[in-house]
DNA sequence: AAACAAACTTGTAATAATTACAACTTTGTA
DNA sequence: TACAAAGTTGTAATTATTACAAGTTTGTTT
């Protein structure tokens, strides 16, 4: 609560109720939701809370740098509060999320083709299937 | 052409008029084009091709793992013939796609938590500031 | 404490990528 | 030639996301 509110203040982000009640959200939540999870969970607690500002509260989150917005999924933006080094993994099965052990750093090439470029973000995607979906044969065709 | 057709066969994929003209498309322009620019594009040539046709053909080819479908875009999925490994740029400002060398494999850990996951496919995603938009700094806000 | 502006939130309507689906066409084969 | 399977097409439906204008909250000045 303490924390999350320090650390939107530490990411110049001015803590609302809803700012901070989506914080803790991700925070708590490691299972990288969707703006509509996080609505719908949010709603119990806050009812006059509207979509929109979730869109515009993750989004500046996102640019502020507090959290990534995962594209893993095609359909749907992913979010994910957590800040340390690591991959993803998507079951195309389940469609889980999960969080992957990135042993070495990945980094962006010093190359002449790329020498100009500016890079901001980088991210490791995996797709599969989790254990649980190639324990139980799940994977459909 | 008959690069085109061998490539398809060799995938298990029939190669209809308008799949050998997907693919085709996909082998000349290393631009990861999207739904819409592939079906305007080709369009011109094959009047009677339908939007659908593009979307289930190169769901197919991703499928039949012929070509790579890339989520580096929030809005829509872009698509990729080029079959080396390689990691992907998006500009954030011109939102162009580039194609980055990928020096060193990124595999996927063999460790207890994901020991019994099965991975298919492994993206790495960069973004930032292509050189020509770092140059003139174009960088919005 | 009242007045005010800036920042934030809300709800609805619009946008746009993608999918569902049923009809039509082509291809391969008996 | 006839028929079934596979492929294609166009339209309608779905759905994530954004635009926008009105309402609310917050902080500051007096």
């Amino acid at each position: 609560m303490d924390t999350a509110k320090q650390y939107l203040i530490e990411n110049g982000i001015k803590p609302s109720v809803q700012r901070l009640a989506i914080m803790m959200y991700l925070l708590e939540h490691r299972t990288h939701p969707t703006v509509d999870e996080i609505f719908n969970d949010l709603s119990k607690s806050i009812p006059t809370l509207s979509k929109t500002t979730v869109y515009n509260t993750l989004k500046i989150f996102a640019e502020k740098g507090a959290i990534l917005s995962l594209t893993i999924d095609e359909k749907m933006v992913r979010f994910d509060g957590y800040n340390q080094r690591h991959a993803h993994f998507r079951c195309l099965n389940c469609n889980k999320v999960f969080d992957i052990p990135l042993n070495h750093d990945v980094e962006f090439p010093k190359e002449e083709a790329t020498k100009d470029f500016q890079n901001i973000e980088t991210h490791v995607y995996h797709r599969g299937y989790c254990s649980e979906c190639t324990k139980e044969k799940k994977k459909i065709k």
